[in-house]
DNA sequence: CATAATTAATATGTATACTTACTATTTATT
DNA sequence: AATAAATAGTAAGTATACATATTAATTATG
């Protein structure tokens, strides 16, 4: 049974590759961050006062993974967290000056990055694979 | 700046929901099984007698990882290991006779579930998409 | 043949990624 | 208002996933 072809195999490979990219990128520029802490550094950017749960919603993951994203976000001094003094369980978060000083340099590295991912497929085909790829997440309907 | 029409979202959501399809076929069908140690099994099925280092090579994982989930497996009585007499410093990797057996009931659960990985999209889609992946790993020419 | 370079596996450390359970708090229900 | 249900965050545990370094053994080279 050969499972390299299998779709589970190739989109394990294909989003091993799209990390590798990233983090090759990011040395690249001297940036010392993942694309889970990318993503949530943007989120929480046109989202002032969000709190964990809703971030690791935005951008699916779950809450356990995020808090830690977040606290190590907290200890690079990008993130800072407050109590939410209407639901003290939860926390206010916010970017630091620092937080948005590198989201500004980052965003324009990752945008040219994505074309790096499949470097082989022509903008038609790349085309063609987000439609796909995006389509094939949409919920089975019931 | 919208991520999740990006490459780099789109392809982790797809790993996600790849990977959750897998676990819960598993869990349903009864078994303690990741896609990994999954793909480590079958890659030592036809090949008895591979190392470790080669075992990563094939299924593309680094050696440390694949040298973690072989453990894992020999600790659930799926594989064995024997030193190499030819050369030291490698084990000689064997399924065993349970690995052997829970293989044989594993591969359909396997290849049935891989149409649930997609399933909002339809057969041609499917191989549209599953070419266009192949093609985008591909390394690129220099 | 001695030494350098390479290689297999492990060790260490960091960062996801998710499950289950727990605490604290808030909201819904009776 | 008392209680139940739900929610935010953390803790603990398991399993990838990879980089770097180390050890032991093998192969290549002068």
């Amino acid at each position: 049974m050969d499972l390299s072809n299998l779709p589970g195999h190739l989109i394990r490979k294909l989003h091993q590759q799209s990390t590798s990219v990233f983090q090759d990128r990011m040395k690249a520029g001297g940036f010392d961050l993942t694309s889970v802490q990318f993503a949530a550094l943007n989120t929480l950017d046109t989202n002032e006062g969000m709190d964990q749960a809703t971030v690791a919603q935005r951008i699916a993951y779950d809450r356990a993974t995020i808090g830690a994203v977040i606290k190590r976000l907290e200890q690079k001094g990008f993130v800072m967290r407050r109590r939410d003094q209407a639901d003290r369980r939860a926390f206010k978060l916010e970017l630091t000056e620092q937080g948005k000083a590198l989201l500004k340099q980052l965003r324009p590295i990752v945008l040219s990055l994505q074309a790096d991912i499949l470097p082989t497929l022509s903008e038609i085909e790349q085309a063609t694979l987000l439609e796909l790829m995006a389509k094939a997440l949409k919920s089975k309907a019931v």
